[in-house]
DNA sequence: AAAGAAATTAAACAATCGTATAAATCTGCT
DNA sequence: AGCAGATTTATACGATTGTTTAATTTCTTT
């Protein structure tokens, strides 16, 4: 009663979705098998194939869609750290982490690709979109490892200076990093030390 | 002719190390099969299993201990940036990669726990120990989290920003990151002890 | 050269993997 | 009610996983 064209069913078909983020970003993409995020979904296996045809298409429609930071995005530059830090630190109140995501599926040779593409569409070049100054890219590309590499410290394999220290301090120092890049002239008067030029 | 106590060859446990190194460099702890290591070993499987009795004890006998940063922390801590974003930028000519290693492996939550002692004791603690000023523990974690961050995204996932940007700027930009959370004042000054947020 | 220990291999174990097929259930329509 | 199509399930396939056992080769020593 609710869908259209082929012959599915969108509330399983979300159902499916949803427990695959689930446990793909638990998991990671080796680390998981089809029964048990069927189960999750409360459904039998035989349908993911049925409405995925494989579990590489079931993680590309699952995982890549969602990894874009929009919300990062609304708001001004010059808080951007401030902002990216605080969603860092939140735990994943809904059901998808992005970020953990990210780092857990990032392993697979077969996941790879599809993920370079959606953070270069989604992610790098609408945040280098957003910069001023030069190497908008490659500073974008920078702001993204910041974060990735955070979380993969701070909450896959649970640094304990990173996860247990204060977290005002963390967050502080966090968002101070990112801005960093983000602040093309601040990071230009640090990198200084040696031969960092500008390259205008 | 070769060794001691109980029954084993340190000559093919020594292949089999080195092989299991290689095989969780490039496809993670969950992506590659003990066969695929004795192949690449030029060994039976079962001697992996006599050696070094489970798939999770070759990999704690292979990769934990090879996690450390002795190289990069001799030399003045005032450069340690540019050592650290050299090192990033070479190729594994080795055939081990403990970097790349670190980030394919980290995606399995059998190899976490591991990682992390490894982590703590091999790397943390000893740059900790160089730094002055606050938050060393924190400090130090970060310039890791930096380096596996950037690792993951320009070479395991391969955002073409990180990974096809002129090498030299590239270089220039990771070490003036990493210098800055070294030095202290330099990253004081940018980020405040307490307020960083709405400023630029 | 024969014997015994050490080292390696071949073979098979049960379990799980992704995937495919056919049967069964559910749903809406006349 | 009863049929038709959509949706889900049960079942099984071949392949591969980590691990184990027993047989075999290699090496050292007498």
């Amino acid at each position: 009663m609710d869908d259209q064209a082929t012959a599915v069913s969108v509330r399983t078909a979300d159902a499916i979705l949803q427990a695959a983020r689930t446990q793909f970003t638990h998991f990671g993409y080796d680390g998981i098998g089809l029964r048990a995020i069927a189960d999750l979904a409360g459904v039998n296996v035989a349908l993911i194939g049925r409405y995925f045809g494989s579990k590489e298409g079931l993680f590309l429609a699952a995982v890549p869609p969602r990894l874009d930071i929009r919300a990062l995005l609304a708001g001004p530059m010059s808080t951007f750290g401030t902002r990216a830090a605080a969603i860092m630190d939140m735990k994943s109140a809904r059901g998808f982490d992005p970020m953990m995501a990210l780092v857990r599926v990032a392993a697979s040779p077969d996941c790879a690709p599809a993920l370079r593409t959606a953070l270069d569409e989604q992610v790098i070049s609408p945040l280098a979109m957003r910069l001023d100054g030069d190497h908008t890219q490659l500073r974008a590309g920078m702001v993204m490892s910041v974060m990735a590499g955070y979380e993969m410290m701070a909450r896959t394999i649970g640094i304990d200076a990173l996860r247990d220290a204060a977290g005002e301090q963390r967050r502080l120092w966090l968002a101070a990093l990112i801005q960093q890049i983000v602040d093309e002239d601040t990071f230009d008067k640090g990198a200084g030390t040696e031969d960092i030029r500008g390259e205008h």
